[in-house]
RNA sequence: UGCCCGGUAGUGUAAUGGUAGCACAACAGAUUUUGGGUCUGUCUGUCAUGGUUCGAAUCCAUGCCGGGCAACCA
């Protein structure tokens, strides 16, 4: 991790930053502080995880530790290679860099070689029931289990068994090892879990070498010892196992013996954060794929167009606590505007539009017009629009006959446009079923560059583009990609697919943008004045941009509309 | 109804026995060539009841409410 983090500690930010500066005080790891993001290769990385991998990393740098990347990888039937690359993408892409890249298969061999210790401590046995018995044995949350008939094999036949397993001499789920705890366990988990399972399955790492896999408990916390992690962070559902994790690694003598800690998972409101279910919109093509920008997967907030330090200062923003709360998606906009906002250069573009016509203005005469790229950026700069005698106006921008609060164009009224002149409305012009398509205004040549000479005010200023010179594009624009904010409340027995929103994308293929814009780049993010902030997609082609909208800019006016209704 | 973990404005998060603060949201106003931004102000809170203490969000007890745990998943 880089070095100029290795100032003295400020103040704590969170309960797991008290927990280490105990130890720290206790002198528990030597001061030592390694973390570690440890996913499992089954899926994209989502929002979630992001929260997590802040928390990692945030707190190595924090103290000059170290973090790795660890990838989980016992179950090779559900994980893949195609996910490992993504997840060091997206880790990568969040600005965060490992101090080293490890796998849980890396580690099979010690693995095993414990395991066999287990046994032979009578710590551990081969049982040879089916699924269903030990499922029964097992007991439920209210029943204290019992023993199954295999408990009390003798060490040696179970060596002998589980050698046999790891020889490949029997078939998927005719026998597992099991520890040996007890079976009356008020914690579930501690009722003789399951360690190793056959699996005649390939691995993308390790082939064919093994048909016997360690089950998450048996795998992690050794896999933390190895490594030397000093504090193995981790979700709420995982606490239960923590007892799990320590007896573990206190049963095979001494060895690295690391904290585990737990926080709460992120929840946002209308977001999906299953991994299992975001696998599922991906598979029924739902979405077009892990990076639609719909997804709050990493690859899908990437191409949508959200900004790395945005999310890590989201991740500061909503904190690390024990509560399992739930966060408004606004607090997530909140911060990729207010990013944004700083950074993001200025351009206009009409999303609906609607042809103007200068009728004072000379036919066949153009010319440009200066423009600031950014108001809160004076470095950015400024650029030349053109301007001609037609333009289009974005057709929410004017109204014939309009409501009292509404400040924009309308019959005989005055307006501004963005960096050009006051225009006032003369005509509408309409066709055959009695549709807008046409205003013919006026213009104040006296006012260019948006200042009238005579102190004359304006309620309102619009944006625009020169007819001439508008360059067509396609414009995607997002919802939620569903309609209830808590998708926990959603009933067991309903079709949690019933809650997603028809409305979720809108592709609008009629957008003119200013020249300027076709000289961004795929993923170069920007603000449509007035509109929001957007990004190029990377489906656009020369002479075919198309742009996401990464978020919309606050809008009182719809606010104020909302009212209304 | 067994065990474990939680509960601070609408939401999220500080205060670690000594003035309950911050962010977002909401509302009002000022400013503004984006109904953006910025600035100012307002509203709203310690789950309940007891106890310990000069003093409790904080410690203790009980209750209430919420979450997790019975995959050969992680």
């Amino acid at each position: 991790m880089s070095t100029d983090e290795t100032a003295p500690v400020e103040k704590p930010r969170n309960f797991i930053h008290e927990i280490i500066d105990e130890h720290n005080r206790a002198g528990r790891f030597g001061g030592r502080v390694h973390t570690r993001f440890p996913p499992e290769p089954n899926g994209y990385l989502h929002l979630g995880h992001a929260k997590s991998i802040c928390l990692n990393f945030g707190t190595a740098l924090k103290y000059g530790g170290k973090c790795n990347l660890r990838f989980d990888d016992t179950n090779p039937t559900k994980e893949d290679v195609e996910y490992v690359n993504s997840i060091m993408d997206d880790v990568r892409w969040l600005g965060f860099e490992w101090d080293g890249v490890y796998y849980a298969s890396d580690y099979f061999e010690q693995l095993y070689q414990w395991a066999e210790l287990l046994i032979q401590k009578g710590l551990a046995y081969v049982d040879s029931s089916t699924l269903e018995e030990i499922r029964q044995n097992r007991g439920t949350v209210t029943q204290a289990g019992s023993p199954g008939k295999y408990r009390d094999r003798p060490s040696e036949e179970s060596l002998n068994l589980f050698r046999r397993m790891r020889a490949g001499e029997f078939a998927d789920g005719a026998h597992v090892l099991r520890a040996k705890i007890d079976l009356a366990h008020p914690n579930m988990l501690m009722r003789d879990p399951i360690l190793y399972r056959i699996r005649h399955a390939h691995h993308h790492r390790t082939g064919d070498d093994w048909c016997i896999y360690p089950m998450y408990d048996f795998a992690h916390g050794y896999s933390d010892s190895i490594e030397g992690i000093t504090h193995s962070i981790c979700t709420l559902e995982f606490e239960v196992h923590r007892v799990l994790y320590d007896w573990l690694i206190d049963s095979v003598g001494d060895i690295h013996h690391p904290q585990q800690i737990e926080f709460a998972r992120l929840n946002l409101t209308y977001t999906m954060m299953s991994k299992r279910k975001l696998l599922e919109l991906v598979e029924s093509e739902t979405v077009a794929g892990w990076d639609d920008p719909r997804m709050p997967t990493i690859a899908g907030i990437r191409r949508r167009g959200y900004p790395p330090s945005a999310i890590r200062a989201f991740c500061d923003d909503i904190g690390v606590t024990r509560f399992n709360g739930m966060t408004d998606l606004v607090v997530l906009e909140n911060a990729i505007r207010n990013d944004l906002n700083r950074t993001a250069p200025r351009y206009m573009a009409v999303l609906k539009p609607l042809k103007v016509v200068i009728t004072n203005y000379p036919e066949g005469q153009s010319e440009t017009l200066d423009a600031v790229n950014n108001p809160e950026d004076p470095s950015a700069g400024t650029r030349q629009i053109p301007f001609g005698r037609e333009l289009f106006i974005e057709h929410d921008d004017f109204l014939e006959d309009p409501p009292k609060k509404f400040f924009r164009l309308a019959p005989g009224r005055e307006v501004r446009l963005r960096w050009g002149y006051f225009i006032t409305c003369q005509e509408v012009v309409k066709d055959a079923s009695g549709q807008i398509v046409e205003l013919r205004c006026t213009y104040d040549p006296a006012t260019r560059g948006g200042n009238s000479p005579d102190g004359r005010k304006v309620k309102a200023t619009i944006h625009w583009v020169s007819a001439a010179d508008a360059i067509p594009a396609e414009v995607r624009l997002y919802e939620t990609l569903f309609t209830v904010p808590d998708l926990s409340e959603i009933p067991e027995d309903a079709d949690w697919r019933s809650y997603l929103n028809p409305n979720s994308l809108t592709v609008n293929t009629d957008a003119k943008l200013e020249p300027a814009l076709a000289n961004l780049a795929v993923g170069d993010r920007c603000q449509f004045e007035r509109l929001g902030y957007f990004c190029v997609d990377q489906d656009s082609k020369p002479g075919h941009p198309v742009f996401n909208r990464t978020v919309t800019l606050k809008d009182t006016w719809a606010k104020e509309q909302k009212k209304g209704d």
